[in-house]
DNA sequence: ACCGGGATTGAAACCGATTCCAATTGGACG
DNA sequence: CGTCCAATTGGAATCGGTTTCAATCCCGGT
């Protein structure tokens, strides 16, 4: 039995073709099976208009006291939640920011993703979150879905400079986070990679380590050339001769390698790891090996990581604070969102040198960048 | 020039107080700054009505290969993007999941949220993530905003009953993660804590170990209860004495309590971990007071953790497959999505204890448990 | 030229909010 | 008690899609 209802039944025949008026929207008494109430069911209940409920839930304007409280009254008893899909159709906002990064069981970027959200919450928008595995394709696909919903912001860690023109036609703030955007002007928000890498590697050489061997896991990122440029730098700054070799730029070949130059001829006598997981796996090969650290070799890895500052030695790190770096990009997305100032130029944070005794250090301590 | 056309082009003026027709809704010409093109713009553009478009978009059943031809072109022109809240709108799905976890920055968490987004994507429905920090209250504002965006489904990490009557009222597809939501029939996908602490513990007294110290982190977690539980029955079967001062159901006496019991007299001689940090934890003040594992003092640890394998002595810990459970939950929630079977009962999933070395085993090895 | 019927198609209702506008109400005041 | 102005209020258009319905098109068959 259908419930659906026409003129046809209020109107007289002819009338039909030339002049069809709109059909009542809700029927009364005709109870639809809407999962959730709608704000129409709130007004009927309270006995008032739609868009009196409308100006109760928006902060009450122009609404008596009385008519208020009848219409709160309402909302209690049908639980009434209101549908932000809807809402944002007329209002132009979804109060839902997007944040794209590689993986976010990498611990970096969940610690990140963590600091994004709490932001995030704050402001009242949740966050959609999607995953890039730093493949361009992924890449573009998630932030097509993002744009389909969209989000009234996106905190991006771009592994792609092939998404363009998705993001310029999508017209919302953008904050890049950890990367630049190739190539473009977006905002963005970094550790100093540079200075990082190049204050670990002169540390090194000042500890008297001079065969370096710089592990730079994938060279096609921007991270990697960063750090690798500051640790190049440093060597050339300190007059020592640079070896291609003893650059890794690959993930595949990187604990061969290692292998390699610890045994062979020609050893290196100190390893500067320029990510997480590439220092830990550092560590457990030399481990494995029974090289001494930091007396046979020094061991300097970037980001610092739980147990660090308990292996044996402990791990001296350039530490990245990365709940900083998160939090401020997340402030600057909505800072465009709800101050309109539309953030640009790159906010570059300071990293600390951890000093801790896998390179022969006395004290742990540490130095700002 | 307008070609707008209302029906008074059409009707005798004595119509038009009792039926006033609806104005034509896009009036060409007038160009509105809209940041994205609307299916209405495509459709003009194409030169078809609304509805063709759309029957294009979904599929392009009824639409004749010219058409069909002419409306992909005009959807590439304008770079033409479907909105998806005024889709959901009417269609009632908005190909959205929402995910509630205590904190992302928890590697546990971080991974299993990893695996869900993957496990989505794969559905096309991008995650909404919320923490909820184990707070009661922040748990309800997230899933209410939640709600309000009208998701599909939920994943849910419950750290409270309080908020059953809101998930009640929602009525979309849950299932819950890690642990149950109390005192309800909702499907739950977990680790099996109890056998893995049982199991855990068997294998510290079969080595010979007697006073065990069963560190439990935050008590009131059902995590934590069950491997508490797992771990006595584990010693009452073994028909030892039990200690209730043995277990420590706090985060901030931990450090203290393990520091006196490892110094005191009646000395323990193994400390098992419920959690992750907690074995880390444990590990860097037993090496800090030089305590010889597992010679003097056994540990075991609930959860494996990157390094694990790498510490002097490597350390035995009970691993959950984290992937396997989050991706079990999620594939539960799509099933109900997809294939409208709505997910029931309790899954429980083996873990496994991995021999390494600091209860004394001799080769890595493990036992599924 | 006329007819039946399936393939296409456009128009308009509908989803659930916001917002503008016009109408109504209420209170102060003369 | 009538006026006037401001505070309230209801109604309808609108956002951008989907879906139903009826109209039209196109064909072969007669």
């Amino acid at each position: 039995m259908s419930n659906r209802r026409t003129i046809a039944d209020r109107t007289p025949a002819g009338f039909m073709l030339h002049c069809r008026p709109k059909v009542l929207r809700y029927t009364e008494g005709v109870k639809k099976a809407r999962p959730f109430p709608a704000l129409i069911d709130v007004a009927r209940r309270a006995g008032v208009g739609a868009g009196t409920v409308s100006r109760v839930i928006n902060g009450g304007q122009y609404v008596s006291k009385r008519t208020m409280a009848r219409v709160q009254e309402a909302i209690e008893e049908l639980g009434y939640q209101p549908n932000v899909a809807a809402r944002s159709l007329k209002g132009r906002r979804t109060k839902t920011i997007g944040l794209v990064v590689p993986s976010v069981a990498d611990p970096f970027f969940s610690v990140a993703a963590g600091a994004i959200e709490a932001v995030a919450r704050d402001h009242g928008s949740p966050v959609l979150l999607a995953q890039s595995e730093n493949l361009p394709s992924r890449e573009r696909e998630q932030i097509t879905s993002l744009i389909q919903r969209r989000i009234d912001g996106l905190i991006l860690v771009p592994c792609d400079g092939g998404n363009l023109s998705l993001l310029q036609q999508a017209a919302f703030p953008l904050v890049c986070f950890d990367r630049p955007f190739p190539g473009q002007p977006f905002a963005t928000v970094l550790g100093d990679n540079y200075g990082g890498a190049r204050a670990a590697t002169e540390h090194l050489i000042h500890r008297g380590y001079k065969r370096i061997l710089c592990m730079a896991g994938d060279g096609k990122l921007f991270t990697s050339q960063q750090r690798v440029r500051g640790h190049r730098d440093a060597i050339r700054d300190a007059g020592m001769p640079y070896f291609a070799e003893l650059e890794v730029q690959d993930y595949a070949s990187a604990s061969d390698a290692l292998r390699r130059h610890l045994l062979g001829k020609d050893r290196i006598d100190a390893v500067f790891c320029i990510k997480n997981l590439i220092t830990m796996n550092a560590y457990k090969i030399l481990r494995e090996l029974g090289i001494e650290v930091p007396s046979s070799v020094g061991l300097l890895g970037y980001d610092d990581f739980e147990l660090a500052d308990t292996l044996e030695p402990p791990i001296t790190v350039v530490r990245q604070p990365v709940v900083g770096i998160a939090t401020r990009a997340a402030q600057l997305l909505f800072d465009a969102l709800e101050k309109g100032k539309h953030p640009k130029g790159t906010t570059t944070l300071k990293v600390d040198l951890v000093y801790r005794g896998s390179c022969g250090e006395m004290l742990p301590s540490r130095r700002s960048i």
